[in-house]
DNA sequence: CATTTGATACGAAACAATTCGTAACATGAG
DNA sequence: CTCATGTTACGAATTGTTTCGTATCAAATG
């Protein structure tokens, strides 16, 4: 088995794969400038930060020319995925039906999203 | 408004407080011992972390006997509430569908999970 | 009473995440 | 060519979290 264990982005780390996996690919300075609309920061620290990331393997960048262009190496998909199971077991103690009621529960759910969940229901329930 | 804002526990912090919440109240030896089964760390290191908790106002205390007995302060409900929200913002673009898109796909959810959820979806909809 | 046991308090080390200053360098403008 | 600008690299300070060693004390045991 040679499953390899996808790492955990931190915080910021997660602020910034947002910004990747909206635009596809960037570059720090358009990370950057995004990051700054919600978020005091300096350059240099989220040049850092994506530098890290690089090493970490949680993105790549095309270094041939001398502004980096840089993706995202795990999908938007895997990671929502992980940090959900990881919240059902560590929060909700492994039933997945008490994050959805706690979710549903304690929100405003819009009638569109409550259909689209019930579509969702359906499909598991005839199977 | 004096909405006062609770304050994240770190994940070390929710093992302990799982633990409380369970039991209602407990002495950090207590604590210690059910941690222990799944983790490695000394008796010290717990009892750190509790007094942390303290001072964070995470939890209450028993001092009158020797041996102190911990409650938590923040309810199980409200920490749920706090943390889904956050995922659902910052991981879902504040799309509580697709929160629940994510958990209900990528898992293994009982019958009667999907059952319980069904009855949540009905009592959201007739409103 | 003396000793062992089990508890808290506390400082500090080890580690991790975030932040930024400064150096170095390539490129384009004058 | 020279200089200003925009970029990466990198070291290091700061802050937060986790860990544990050691001191101290109270209570039970003999």
């Amino acid at each position: 088995m040679s499953t390899l264990k996808q790492i955990k982005p931190t915080e910021s780390e997660l602020e910034i794969l947002q910004i990747l996996w909206n635009r596809g690919k960037a570059t720090v300075r358009e990370v950057h400038e995004e990051l700054s609309v919600s978020k005091e920061s300096g350059y240099t620290t989220t040049l850092k930060l994506m530098q890290i990331m690089f090493e970490k393997g949680l993105v790549t960048r095309d270094d041939s020319s001398k502004t980096h262009i840089y993706e995202p190496l795990i999908s938007k998909e895997s990671t929502q995925k992980q940090l959900v199971g990881k919240m059902v077991t560590s929060l909700f103690g492994g039933s997945t039906s008490s994050l959805v009621m706690q979710a549903l529960g304690s929100g405003a759910t819009s009638k569109e999203e409550l259909e689209e969940i019930q579509k969702i229901l359906d499909n598991l329930k005839n199977h």
